[in-house]
DNA sequence: ATTTTGATTGAACAATCATTCAATATATTC
DNA sequence: GAATATATTGAATGATTGTTCAATCAAAAT
């Protein structure tokens, strides 16, 4: 009995609240009393859902792997043609993830795994995850017989080192035109290796 | 006249000290009194030597982009055996890199580049000065034969991306058996673009 | 020795911080 | 409508924040 809680949304939003608040002046300088004064609440209200400012941290680096956990929900791809296998690349090094996330909460956040151990587990999961939607295509893939390759978990972790590699650096491109190249020359790479078989598709 | 300035010791010795706070808690955890509580003088003279926090962090930034600017001093080679260029990737992977400074503060840095461009601006050219000295190897090398690329540039740039991207990825690996796997798996990737002409050496 | 410049300290500032506690308000159940 | 559980507020806490200012101290130049 009593009134029905609203732990889960209050907690949701406030978490939101912390990521916007963040993304605007960065992690290093968003404090929970301006969490709360963004939401026009009450600090007190915040230290009610989230114990300290610690578990507050803790809910956000939830918030950035549920996010990224959206993205790879089975997308129901047979990969029986070179078209779905090209698509599949082509979304990993798209911009829709970098539209994601703000990247600089990311890598402020990115950058506590290397102090916090049960973080940096956490992120390791996610990355794993990842690579493994990559390998579960590629086994498809080949046994399609739609690309040549003799190993799927090497040559996934090698597309996603150029993927996460080229977040990395075209972070810090302004110049679209620089931005578009180097994209595609990573890209070209990526999909070279797969040694997609020329069936006239895609 | 008068007494000798100490400004430029004492600022980069401030400097080393916010780094290494903020190694121990976190950059978003470090703070002015902090950085003079641990050099055991007074926080105002902190701010003597850095108006502001902001210059203060300005200092850590261009402290990062020094210490990697000591890594590409020319090192004299001539890139004449594919001894020499083996030596440059190895070096590229090399957990060296990782041991020049603290990964937690490097990330936290990289993280302000999205919000602020004279930052980004500086990290970009920093890497672009790294890939110049890799292309430079590359065009040697290429001019004495021992490898069999089209274009330096771009092979530079895969190269470097699967660098920063091992990098980013690695530094979530807990287990040294996984982490030296999956570091030569992609090493041994880079070596592989260079097509390195077998005669004997190296 | 006086002057000058900068080093360093120490006290004080208001602002903000995370956190606490009691008080009040609002649903829900019986 | 009484009981109960949670939401939300508001006031207060002591600690820490970044910054300012005047005072003192130490070295270099005249």
């Amino acid at each position: 009995m009593g009134r029905t809680s609203l732990k889960q949304t209050r907690q949701k939003e406030i978490v939101q609240a912390f990521y916007e608040v963040s993304k605007k002046i960065g992690l290093e300088n968003a404090s929970l009393a301006k969490v709360a004064d963004h939401m026009d609440i009450n600090p007190s209200l915040v230290v009610h859902y989230f114990k300290t400012r610690d578990a507050l941290f803790s809910g956000l680096i939830s918030f950035i792997l549920e996010k990224y956990n959206d993205i790879y929900q089975a997308n129901g791809a047979t990969y029986s043609t070179p078209k779905e296998l090209r698509a599949l690349i082509e979304n990993l090094f798209s911009r829709k993830w970098n539209k994601l996330f703000d990247d600089s909460v990311f890598y402020s956040c990115y950058a506590m795994t290397y102090r916090d151990k049960k973080i940096r587990k956490a992120f390791k999961a996610l990355h794993d995850s990842l690579r493994a939607l990559l390998v579960d295509a590629l086994r498809k893939a080949k046994q399609n017989q739609i690309v040549d390759i003799s190993n799927e978990k090497v040559t996934a972790e090698v597309i996603f080192a150029l993927v996460e590699g080229a977040y990395y650096y075209l972070g810090m491109v302004d110049s679209k035109e620089e931005y578009n190249t180097k994209l595609k020359l990573l890209k070209t790479q990526a999909l070279s290796m797969l040694k997609i078989e020329r069936n006239g598709q895609g």
